[in-house]
DNA sequence: TATTTTGGTGTTAACGTTAACGCATTCATT
DNA sequence: AATGAATGCGTTAACGTTAACACCAAAATA
């Protein structure tokens, strides 16, 4: 590998200081335009590159922002990903990757790692509920911002943006979608209890419930982890119940796409027998064979949304107090939840007001 | 935020030189024990951090690699990432994450962005089959590797790593598989044809045509682009032959999931009427509902090897000629290619010697 | 005892860039 | 014509770290 070229050895061939080459390369002013294209052209004869260590350390901006995020094997986090990443790059700056897999001490060490290295900025989007590594960061006041999942802490509240979509609302929605349909013995599998996403769910659930005066069944509420698996493993319960749930919402469609597992493999037939709604409306549920029912929601948007605030507060353009963003979530209607074997077929016969998308049956 | 403190910062506080506390802080030799003790104490006391920008500048080494993908949407890159990101992590690696959405220009640009930030090497999963911007970075010496799909370019064959599953076994086995279940119009959806993959999967598939003495019909040969829609495409365009195949390969899984919506839009059932197999076994072939049959191949490993090989590049400890590491694809056996309805259950009836997994119908 | 090795430390110079400042020269304004 | 402002550069000093070298004292060897 031969030697990099550097604006020393461009300043040498154009007969400058190396200071005036740099003027002529992040096109400042005071500079004669001569000078300039002289400089310039030599630069591209060179096949000069930056060296962007070098101007981090006397800018202190590396144009690099962290990426925290449990595990990319959840498929809701890839979509997210894909927003974050196109819009870093669109705004010039490039996503270090790191997943925790749940660790709080996988993460602390990630942090550790991403400052050292002097990202600009991390976005969480798994954050625990009370995540003592954010509330360390919130308060030195380090760029960060929240997606997805949020924490409650008050200094991490009154300090740093969020970005997630409707949770309560969006189970309130599932809750009452299954309600809509007749059902009176509603399940639910929750997601981790660290997780603000699956408590607000969970809540949004049991306010519709309370809205509709269906009573709250205890055996009916059950913990998970958000992972295929743990739905697996609920659908199972469930079934082992003297008097099954008839409906059943996953707080994720992961966990719903386990959830459905353990129903098709105890000959449960859905939705005749037991309905199910999910929520996150990730690729896989749209798939034939699959057709979840669930509750969407923007994840690319939420992703863009997420980097755009986060830079904004990198490049000081945005010093307010933090910014809430809730976006608005979407009932997914499909077969899981026998909408239409009720011989519906227009939401105004079931819905009123809220906004949904039906995908007829083919 | 309050300013930073730096090795000088220490190094006042124990009254030694900045350069002991350098010492200090990377374990070398030549230091007094109590001296050490101390500046580590003062270290952490004042909770310093190194700043690996400055590091890097002098070292020339980042401890940081490019990852260089096509789209995470594919959730073969999702798996694959997985154990890059982990086998990274443990050898003190980060991971930058680049996205190119198949486009050659955005590749460019990103080795670029990752060439000025100084990562110690790049690693591509979705080579261009003649991509020129590997050629060069081959021909410079710099430190790349390749993964999944390659390139035949020989400058860059007699220069760069390469680690991918056996594809053209693959294609025969897949094949093979269809054949042996009595299956003798056999139709195959391509990769794009800038993928090496795509290619090497097709030539293993018509190999065991070859081997069983089948025609070879030329109507039967699609090409597709490795995304779900062009599977659903092919499907489409198989049944409205006047005599469609009666078995189809797709050459991945996401095709192989797009062509089965296409089959079950159309009424046809699978695999009564059209038997079909996929390659990759992502995660979603596995889910009931869909139970794809199709060629495995080990993911999270092909990503540890890739890092493990590319590190050792990076690190010295390997410059001998380049490796070429093909791992062992494996017959996954479910629902899709009628394995059981010929009432076959146990592999040697119908198979013998390859590595296979059968997954009993449930 | 004389000499060499080594252990422990400091000084200085990189690494490649931007920023602060200074100094001519040119241009605009009165 | 005199003055001030703007323009076009160069010089020097950062940024925080490691590396090369030098130095002295202590230990090991002759």
């Amino acid at each position: 590998m031969k030697k990099k070229v550097n604006i020393k050895d461009i300043a040498r061939l154009a007969n400058v200081s190396h200071t005036t080459v740099s003027r002529a390369l992040n096109n400042k002013s005071r500079i004669r335009p001569e000078t300039k294209e002289k400089i310039l052209s030599i630069a591209r004869q060179l096949n000069y590159r930056p060296n962007f260590i070098a101007r981090s350390l006397v800018m202190r901006r590396t144009k690099t922002i962290g990426l925290v995020i449990t595990t990319i094997a959840n498929p809701f986090y890839t979509e997210l990903s894909q927003g974050i990443e196109t819009t870093a790059r669109q705004l010039g700056y490039n996503i270090i990757f790191c997943s925790t897999n749940y660790d709080l001490e996988t993460e602390k060490q990630y942090i550790e790692m991403l400052r050292s290295k002097g990202v600009d900025g991390i976005i969480f989007t798994s954050a625990h509920i009370g995540d003592p590594n954010i509330v360390e960061l919130a308060e030195e006041g380090f760029p960060i911002i929240l997606v997805n999942r949020r924490t409650y802490h008050p200094r991490v509240k009154e300090r740093v943006d969020y970005v997630g979509v409707d949770n309560h609302l969006g189970g309130y929605m599932a809750v009452e979608h299954l309600i809509r349909l007749g059902h009176q013995r509603i399940g639910v599998v929750g997601g981790s209890s660290e997780s603000s996403v699956g408590f607000e769910r969970l809540e949004g659930g049991k306010k519709a419930l309370e809205a509709y005066g269906i009573e709250q069944r205890e055996e009916y509420f059950l913990g998970g982890n958000f992972l295929k698996e743990s739905g697996y493993q609920g659908g199972k319960r469930f079934l082992q119940m003297v008097e099954p749930p008839s409906a059943i919402f996953a707080t994720n469609d992961y966990m719903a796409i386990g959830l459905y597992q353990a129903l098709v493999e105890e000959g449960v037939k859905v939705p005749e027998e037991i309905a199910l709604i999910g929520f996150n409306d990730i690729e896989l549920s749209g798939i034939k064979g699959i057709d979840l029912s669930t509750i969407g929601q923007k994840k690319f948007e939420m992703g863009t949304i997420a980097v755009e605030l986060l830079v904004k507060r990198i490049e000081g353009g945005e010093s307010g107090p933090p910014k809430e963003i809730l976006l608005k979530p979407e009932l997914v209607i499909r077969k899981t939840c026998g909408y239409y074997l009720k011989g519906y077929q227009k939401e105004s016969e079931c819905l009123n007001g809220v906004s949904f998308k039906v995908y007829p049956p083919s």
